[in-house]
DNA sequence: TCAGAATGCGAGCGACGACTCGTGTTTGTC
DNA sequence: GACAAACACGAGTCGTCGCTCGCATTCTGA
């Protein structure tokens, strides 16, 4: 008697079947970052990856699972792009330029992969795939607040998990304004969030990280910023 | 040759239809705001406003219908309520208790009315919708760059814009919070958008305000309504 | 070489939702 | 009371969409 496995075992992909996931994928990046993911139609992801409709389900059981396998390869992109962004608070270097090598890095990805924010963003999500996105949100959520934590000794932890909300959601706010730009404008809008973000948290820091500001302070105010546009990478 | 009026008149209504009307435009804020514009259905609508589907189209001439003359039923509602919150630019108060006080106003009006944050944030609004949604949206932000014009006399116009644009996205971020969250979470996240826009306005209004609050600002400025800020504004 | 698995197709099924239509009831007007 | 218009009903139509099924083609391994 062979072991009974109710699950369905992995069958085995020949080389032409994983490229036909990665186009189906890629078709569905498209499909839904232009139409959202409710209504977006399995027929016109086959359509735009060139398959038939059932060829489709030859490799994913439902549209949702598709969806699932995108918002997973993402969050493995995305670490491998910019895990250790967030990982390390390096308390040496001043907040101003913390935001911004974040936010920069951030917004990269995003503009890279404009399916992100629609999946993440998007209130059309059925069943599972709502587990799916919380559980990103939650990711993210922790990671902020481990970032903030110790720049916040004294606040309660309820206090710091809000502020790492507030920060999540400015940071999404001020996303899709970029999405939605193009050219200098969208530049601007990235100096706009990070301006947020910093001016947001610098009074919550407080004197902790005065000192190592102290370089920068003066040009906060009156800088304007929208002539130099060349933001090369930084080593 | 009578007069030949391709468009629909006005059929007479009566005490009864008017009823039926509200009755359903409740409804369908109800529905809407539980599940959204794409995902409600008409005879959903019709079945919490206890009337058969056939009865909702006597009214509605389509399920889009429903949504536009909801915004605008709406949107008149909001005029009335605070209308006057955004127009009136009194340059004596500081700036922390003019946001803070436009801010507590949205709120509110947010929160007894769920269904405006779902139409004006749902991504799932197709054809004369989002017509409605943006000319609903540039209302806003033409008022709320009428708010700063005077603040930020020295920026060009499209900074000003962009500003402006930069405040209703963490408006709206903030509300999507304060929405989200119930009772002391709900106050403590108010009070957090509130800082966040007066800690990202503040520096930009800068030292221009700070002079004119120690001086006592002449009132002359109260009167004019609808200034165009000439941008020569002479200090 | 050849059996069997993996891949590919596309017409079609079942469910659902927007909307209609024929019919009956209530209301305003003469 | 009579007539028309407004109101109300709900079963039914039509199109769309997720998904299936039978069958053809290509690949793998022995």
């Amino acid at each position: 008697m062979p072991t009974h496995q109710e699950q369905e075992q992995p069958r085995r992909r020949q080389a032409r079947g994983e490229r036909r996931i990665a186009q189906l994928l890629e078709a569905a990046a498209s499909v839904f970052a232009s139409t959202g993911y409710a209504s977006a139609s399995t027929n016109a992801i086959a359509r735009e990856a060139g398959v038939s409709p059932g060829t489709l389900y030859q490799f994913f059981p439902n549209k949702e699972a598709i969806a699932i396998e995108l918002g997973q390869r993402l969050m493995a992109d995305m670490r491998t792009a910019y895990g250790e962004a967030l990982a390390p608070i390096d308390p040496a270097t001043p907040l101003e330029q913390a935001v911004a090598a974040a936010v920069d890095r951030f917004i990269d990805f995003n503009c890279h992969n404009p399916v992100f924010f629609t999946l993440m963003h998007g209130p059309d999500v059925p069943g599972r795939m709502a587990e799916e996105h919380d559980a990103l949100h939650n990711t993210l959520i922790t990671r902020v607040e481990n970032l903030l934590s110790p720049l916040l000794p004294d606040r309660p932890a309820a206090a710091v998990t809000r502020i790492a909300h507030v920060c999540m959601a400015l940071y999404m706010a001020g996303l899709e304004l970029v999405l939605a730009s193009e050219g200098d404008d969208r530049e601007a809008y990235v100096q706009e969030l990070k301006d947020v973000l910093f001016r947001y948290l610098d009074p919550l820091v407080g004197d902790r990280l005065r000192d190592a500001q102290a370089v920068s302070a003066s040009t906060a105010v009156a800088s304007n910023a929208t002539s130099n546009a060349t933001s090369t990478a930084t080593p």
